[in-house]
DNA sequence: TAACAACCTACCAAATTAGTAGGGAATAAT
DNA sequence: ATTATTCCCTACTAATTTGGTAGGTTGTTA
């Protein structure tokens, strides 16, 4: 399951899909908008500005904008970013590999299953972008 | 991600799914086997049990053993069992549905995004079994 | 220089995860 | 009947993660 947090960065970049393109959007704007807790949609923003899916401006009209087109940011990159792996094992994930013990991966027939798994999830993940989320909102 | 627990109770599934039909395995083969900490192994496979995937025997001879055929029990069986939720939002799940605070279902775009994850991800964990793990184990 | 608005560090409570401890109850062999 | 065997049950614990909050700092604009 996503974390509440990631449904929060969902909630927030769908936001700024929407005015994609308007310049920038207050973090007051979206956490009242999206009904998101002010301090903490503070810290996801900023954890997505850090991984280049955002940028920011300080000061009047300043704000958070999406850094490149909702077209552009796929499911599974936000997924990355605050949730963290997509695949059901370590063993498994492209992004955050990490063996697991007592296990011939080679040979490991679980390890086969997730690897099939976790390539049906990514297909759909990898394709589905924000912008799929707001056409889908009709 | 799977929870260890989860991946423990898969070992040791595929290690009764290897033995079916042999008669009952001991909690401490299973554990000496596949190197799972005995005491938590015994709740792992009490909760089986419970969920009706095992059957057991007291006293000398006894042990646990598959109630039905490695090839009848899922994947997703047993993450639903041990684990929980197979979807990423509790809004779209199946067998652990939560509705989700201040979210038009029939019109939110994640939603519908997550609701096609569901799907592609189940089509592949309700398909395989105990079975298939063995058999891809080479 | 004031206001605005993002940024940063640190802390906190509650929930979950990954176990451990220790005895109880059913079964089988002697 | 008793003992050994083996699963069953309740309760506890430590470490980690989750879901926040508090309060001040830095950069920007008017």
């Amino acid at each position: 399951m996503l974390s509440k947090k990631t449904q929060y960065a969902f909630r927030a970049l769908s936001y700024l899909a929407e005015n994609y393109g308007k310049g920038p959007v207050l973090i007051s704007s979206i956490s009242s908008e999206k009904k998101i807790p002010l301090k903490f949609l503070e810290n996801i923003l900023n954890e997505l500005k850090k991984a280049d899916l955002l940028e920011s401006k300080k000061g009047k009209g300043g704000g958070y904008s999406l850094r490149i087109s909702p077209r552009k940011i796929s499911l599974a990159t936000v997924i990355r970013v605050i949730n963290g792996p997509i695949a059901l094992l370590p063993c498994v994930s492209l992004n955050f590999y990490e063996k697991c013990a007592d296990c011939n991966e080679e040979h490991c027939g679980l390890r086969k299953m997730m690897t099939i798994t976790r390539d049906a999830t990514l297909k759909i993940l990898e394709k589905k972008t924000l912008n799929d989320i707001i056409l889908a909102a009709v």
